[in-house]
DNA sequence: CGATTACTAGACGAGACGGTCAACTAAAAC
DNA sequence: GTTTTAGTTGACCGTCTCGTCTAGTAATCG
């Protein structure tokens, strides 16, 4: 009953939109408000005010990487054929995001946690919620690849951490100096992390191949990987 | 001529304490000038801003943070070696920085770095010069470590930015969580991402004393490496 | 000493901020 | 078509923001 209206989704987008690029600090209800071209006293009918808004941000955004990392990490997949799907992922997503906004973003997640973690406990909450789903996607490949004999033993929930971390790392990285290159590295340092020498074949021409092959810029790392499981 | 005053030094202190732990954005020039005990017009006459002064505190932290890498990455002290007390470093500084501060903070200019990269051009510039000069004592121990055959053959620049990555990934991971232990698996991991598979002597009792160890909070790994140099 | 200079003091202003409100509109239910 | 209710509008408010400005204070120099 009443009327229907999508001004939430658009204030949401609006709010990723700004937020990403800039910080979560730096941008004001009026801008976001203006964006999606709702009005002031819209906005406060959706929502309770400019936190409320942000958690429902940093939820629509997870919910967007989801269904991708749940194509990238299917079990259908051997599990490190699923983490060489996951490096290509990222650095396909974050080509993308470099031609949407101009320049690399990173992670989202990883960003606004950085700067609310202390300040805002309701942000701070929902992205360490989010941050620790993402983390559990590493996690369960590392312990199916345990299992399958496909890396040394270990922790599975530790090895996750420090792969996160590293993969979290190289996107800030790739921020920052807006560069491209740190994340086409992310195969080759993900999986020496894990002590895996050989992902699938011999890791070919892994470095920077440069042959004759024209990497595309959508990621794929080396052409020629074969499965980790026939 | 005239009178003399610390007051400047005051206002960079101030700064560093209050953005820190939060954010660039959310503290103001009036917080820290009551923080600093000094006034709205003293302030305005050693800085002409709130972006100028945070460059001014950017190097201050970094010419701090400079004697303690001279020290930890001197050339005298063999190359892999430099990697390994550079790790504990890490790991003590953070330590200390959790016991003043009530928290894991990870690395201030990464912070800020990722909050102002696009909005603020000036910090911006200041905080990649400083990051680029962070990196450099990665790159020249890892030249060096190469020079001596204790690692594989490789690109020290690229190899330095990779393990950069994971090193800035892992404080960030530690500041999100205020989670010390992410730091403590930066020996292992950090030599694992450099294909590193025996690093310096047993690591012996080297950093932290502690002669009947086990694992200080300052950080020793594992207990048993072999020497890769006699 | 008096003059010059470096610093201090704090009231002030323009504007942006997050947020409120009461009147209004339009769609859906009946 | 009337009622109900979700959604819209834009003026408004108190507060906080960065930054200005003028008047004043203390140290150093000649």
């Amino acid at each position: 009953m009443g009327r229907t209206s999508d001004a939430r989704e658009r204030l949401i987008d609006a709010t990723i939109s700004l937020v990403w690029p800039a910080s979560y600090g730096v941008v004001g209800v009026d801008a976001i408000c203006e964006k999606a071209g709702v009005k002031k006293g819209s906005f406060y009918h959706f929502f309770s005010g400019k936190d409320e808004l942000m958690v429902a941000a940093l939820d629509a955004h997870w919910q967007n990487r989801r269904v991708g990392l749940d194509r990238v990490f299917s079990p259908s997949v051997p599990p490190l054929e699923r983490l060489q799907g996951y490096f290509a992922h990222v650095l396909q997503r974050q080509t993308e995001v470099q031609a949407k906004y101009g320049r690399i973003l990173g992670c989202f997640h990883n960003s606004v946690a950085t700067e609310c973690i202390q300040s805002l406990p309701e942000i701070a909450a929902k992205v360490q919620e989010v941050l620790f789903s993402y983390r559990r996607y590493l996690e369960s490949a590392l312990r199916d690849a345990q299992a399958a004999g496909d890396m040394r033993a270990g922790d599975p929930a530790s090895d996750a951490k420090t792969l996160f971390a590293f993969v979290e790392g190289s996107l800030t990285q790739a921020r920052i100096h807006d560069d491209l290159d740190i994340l086409r590295r992310l195969p080759d340092g993900g999986f020496a992390l894990l002590g895996i020498t050989a992902p699938g074949a011999p890791t070919p021409a892994a470095r920077r191949p440069r042959p004759a092959s024209k990497a595309s810029a959508t990621g794929k790392t080396s052409t020629s990987r074969k499965s980790a499981r026939p």
